[in-house]
DNA sequence: CTAAGCCCTAGCGAAAACTG
DNA sequence: CAGTTTTCGCTAGGGCTTAG
């Protein structure tokens, strides 16, 4: 074998900082000693996986090509080394998530993960489906798990669940009365809704084609405990998923209101990097959100 | 089979070289 | 000039070879 994992832990490292001295106090090791372990991987085939750009490290077209195999690799060395010192858990993981699923479903799912493998470490990062999408694709997060449509060529998207934005409103609001909500009733609400950009107001926009331009918005929060407590206090009407309301439902702190003529449906997807290797830990994060497919 | 010696490798700190 | 990479000399530890 004419290279080391070593080797490529500090390839990987270096690719993902773009620098050498930040690879190499991710990896604990001096500076030195990661320059020479890079050089040397190089060396050793005569080639080169970075274009030296003034005091950056970039990238180039053979390093972009052989990113994903060493990073494939060294997930295998990582799992071999797991099964050596026979602890045949899952491994640590890192999951991405927007923010209702974030907040009302990954949780639940990684103490589930934990408590089965209580060694292992599960990191959850909540960001928009923008941000998710550019951490799997830096190998920042094992999985990105969102809501709403997603395409890019290196990514696999793979439908996960279906949700439904629901409407509701608060207990002492006028329309607790109405069977359901008629196209005027829609027209003369004040909305309090998750900001533009977010996967719950994309779906809530598609639903509302046609009479969008004419809804007044009276408030846009980002966070979905914000718009319950807004509407709780009756200043509004709102709409967010109903992985976010059920309790609330449940409790009667705020009431659901039908609205049969708008299609609020959608689909919960998980996304992994197409070029990752496939880890038991993620096998099993995905085996752990089918099984929790029940409380979407 | 074991122990000693040799060699190789990875790592460190310091200094040089380079760039913006 | 400051920040960063590369190079150099040195050390420690581990593995391989060989003599007994």
């Amino acid at each position: 074998m004419r290279y080391s994992l070593r080797q490529l832990e500090v390839f990987l490292a270096t690719a993902q900082e773009e620098n050498i001295t930040k690879a190499a106090n991710h990896l604990s090791m001096s500076q030195s000693a990661a320059s020479s372990a890079l050089g040397e991987l190089e060396s050793q085939f005569g080639i080169q996986l970075f274009d030296r750009v003034g005091k950056k490290l970039q990238l180039n077209t053979l390093g972009h090509t052989v990113r994903p195999q060493a990073e494939a690799l060294l997930q295998q060395a990582a799992e071999l080394e797991r099964t050596f010192n026979e602890q045949s858990g899952g491994g640590d993981l890192t999951v991405g998530a927007t923010l209702t699923i974030g907040n009302y479903l990954a949780v639940g799912i990684m103490a589930r993960y934990m408590e089965e493998y209580p060694g292992d470490r599960v990191a959850l990062e909540v960001a928009n489906t923008e941000m998710i999408a550019q951490k799997v694709l830096n190998f920042d997060i094992d999985i990105g798990l969102i809501e709403g449509e997603f395409q890019h060529p290196d990514i696999d998207v793979i439908p996960w669940c279906d949700d439904e934005l629901m409407v509701f409103c608060s207990p002492e609001h006028a329309y607790t009365t109405k069977a359901k909500l008629t196209k005027s009733d829609l027209l003369k609400a004040q909305w309090i809704l998750r900001e533009p950009g977010s996967g719950t107001r994309q779906t809530f926009d598609r639903a509302m084609h046609g009479i969008l331009p004419n809804l007044d918005v009276t408030l846009e929060l980002q966070h979905t405990e914000a718009i319950k407590r807004a509407v709780e206090a009756n200043l509004g009407i709102g709409c967010l998923s109903k992985v976010a309301l059920q309790d609330a439902f449940a409790r009667g702190s705020l009431i659901n209101l039908s609205v049969p003529q708008r299609d609020f449906s959608r689909q919960f997807y998980f996304i992994l990097h197409k070029q990752k290797y496939q880890s038991m830990a993620i096998a099993r994060w995905i085996e752990l959100c089918r099984e929790e497919e029940g409380k979407c």
